[in-house]
RNA sequence: CGGGAUGUAGCGCAGCCUGGUAGCGCACCUGCUUGGGGUGCAGGUGGUCGUGGGUUCAAAUCCCGCCAUCCCGACCA
């Protein structure tokens, strides 16, 4: 395996796919547009996925599991959310060799099912609200796909649920929204901006689209999970109708929100470096890898790495996640460059010299930073500097993303700064899609989000001069 | 779907202009060597040159078609 990495700085896209493809995270498959998600790059998926399954139990919901498959006509009844999803659904057309009487879409999004079952299931405000959740593959084809940013079919999440008023699903719509900003930043290490989409990036279907916004290393930002109040459109649509406490017949409020495994895409781009990737100690499969030191060929075995196994023994016994590296075929430097690629948290060098002195060496992963730490404080040392590293690697996300965020007042200076640097543009908005629309076609850049504590706006629509309603954010998007 | 480029070993590339037994680096295998930041040396395995046709005694190389991939735009979690 090479070890060479585009460097950031040299050719960022590439730098991305090149830490994917060497940290062995995912590889590209033979179907276009499709990648398979390897066991080291599923290790950190897995754990991601039992932090937030742990949120979405805590606030309610229960998993189930609906057919990958939608027949035409179930797709085809909101009106919106069809003309959203066609140009990217692929349709299975052919069964048992023979012609389908009824094309079946391979799910975009689940809606469609899930609201045709909820329509058999709920009668009553009794069985009010519905709250469920499901982790599955969808499709989309898309024209232009990336490892993990954007394929073909990818996993995610996906909530969807009916509750008997408006405010309860705005308040779920928001409850999730919440839970997506504390998981982004208390797990992923990943600073985001929650806000509101304005109505051309809104949910094909939705009556009011949030999501939590997170800024990449180039710039660009890249949306993190979305969660949408979708009003009674979809309950209309597909006719799902409760009796009240006064026997009136109702419409329920539904909702829907998702996240997906373009957060590892998201993750690696917002800690990685020019070694390859850092990984949060949160999702980090091997939180430690211990180096044994061989003294010399032949009896490293003996001296080494029984005292290797112990220290691992004594870690795990601290709820570490430890791997000892002890292939006898590879060198300490090639090993130290190995899990620097993979982006492992801490190292801990051990050999002859430190079972002399009852020490070893630890590295963080992030700073580099060396330290000898005595065998008997090890699991203690580790305790302390696995949650430092955590918060620090917050802290450092979040002075960025605090340094690429601008407050303009010119189109001119938009323009400008939009040209060179990217980053966030806080502006004034006047609410208009044509200006939204001039905006991107002369920038590129969109309106990510309209912060949910966005201060009344203080000036103008940076680009009509016309009074703005709001201050929103704008960048280039992945 | 528009504009540009590229398809030769697992990966990265040379060879093509000027047709004549398919090569280099990395990876992989074997042996020795080395071992606190990607050891070194020697030997070796592996390719219907994207694909179909044409020209020719002879095609990776020249000509035509097709396919795929990548980059830049329009669409998107």
């Amino acid at each position: 395996m090479s070890k060479e990495i585009t460097p950031k700085g040299e050719d960022y896209s590439q730098w991305y796919l090149d830490v994917v493809l060497k940290a062995e995270l995912a590889d590209y498959a033979p179907v276009r547009g499709c990648m398979v998600i390897r066991p080291y790059g599923f290790a950190v998926w897995e754990a991601m996925q039992a932090d937030m399954d742990r949120r979405i139990k805590e606030t309610g919901h229960l998993n189930a599991y609906f057919p990958l498959f939608v027949p035409k006509h179930l797709l085809e009844k909101e009106k919106e959310h069809v003309e959203g999803f066609s140009p990217e659904c692929a349709w299975v057309t052919i069964g048992g060799g023979e012609e389908l009487e009824e094309p079946l879409a391979i799910r975009p999004t689940s809606e469609a099912m899930i609201c045709t079952m909820y329509a058999k299931w709920v009668k009553s405000w009794r069985d009010l609200p519905v709250l469920i959740n499901q982790w599955a593959n969808v499709v989309r084809w898309e024209k232009v796909t990336r490892p993990f940013l954007r394929t073909t079919e990818f996993l995610w999440q996906e909530g969807h649920t009916l509750h008997a008023t408006e405010r309860e699903a705005e308040e779920e719509t928001m409850r999730m929204l919440g839970m997506y900003r504390d998981f982004y930043q208390e797990v992923l290490a990943v600073p985001v901006v929650p806000g509101r989409k304005t109505d051309s990036e809104k949910f094909a279907g939705a009556l009011r689209t949030y999501s939590v916004e997170a800024l990449m290393g180039d710039g660009r930002a890249l949306q993190g999970a979305t969660s949408h109040n979708l009003g009674q459109h979809f309950a209309t649509a597909y006719g799902i109708e409760f009796l009240d406490r006064d026997q009136q017949r109702a419409l329920p409020w539904s909702t829907s929100w998702g996240a997906s495994t373009r957060m590892i895409g998201g993750l690696i781009m917002t800690h990685g470096d020019d070694s390859g990737l850092i990984l949060p100690p949160k999702v980090a499969p091997y939180q430690v890898v211990i180096v044994p030191i061989p003294p010399r060929k032949g009896d490293w075995n003996e001296a080494v790495l029984p005292k290797c196994r112990e220290v691992a023994a004594l870690l795990r016994g601290a709820g570490v996640r430890v791997h000892l590296d002890d292939r006898d075929t590879q060198q300490p430097g090639f090993k130290y460059a190995d899990w620097e690629m993979r982006g492992v948290p801490l190292r801990i060098e051990l050999g002859q010299r430190d079972i002399e002195g009852s020490q070893c060496v630890l590295v963080r992963r992030d700073t580099r930073a060396k330290e000898n730490v005595p065998l008997g404080g090890l699991a203690a040392r580790v305790g302390e500097v696995l949650p430092a590293l955590q918060r620090d690697l917050l802290e450092r996300a979040r002075r960025f993303l605090a340094e690429n965020t601008r407050r303009v007042s010119s189109y001119d200076e938009f323009k400008q700064v939009m040209a060179d640097r990217r980053g966030f543009l806080v502006a004034g908005w006047c609410g208009s899609a044509d200006c939204e629309a001039r905006v991107k076609q002369e920038t590129r850049a969109t309106i990510r989000v309209i912060p949910l504590d966005g201060a009344s706006p203080s000036g103008p629509c940076v680009r009509c001069g016309q009074p703005a309603t709001a201050e929103v954010y704008f960048a280039q998007a992945y």
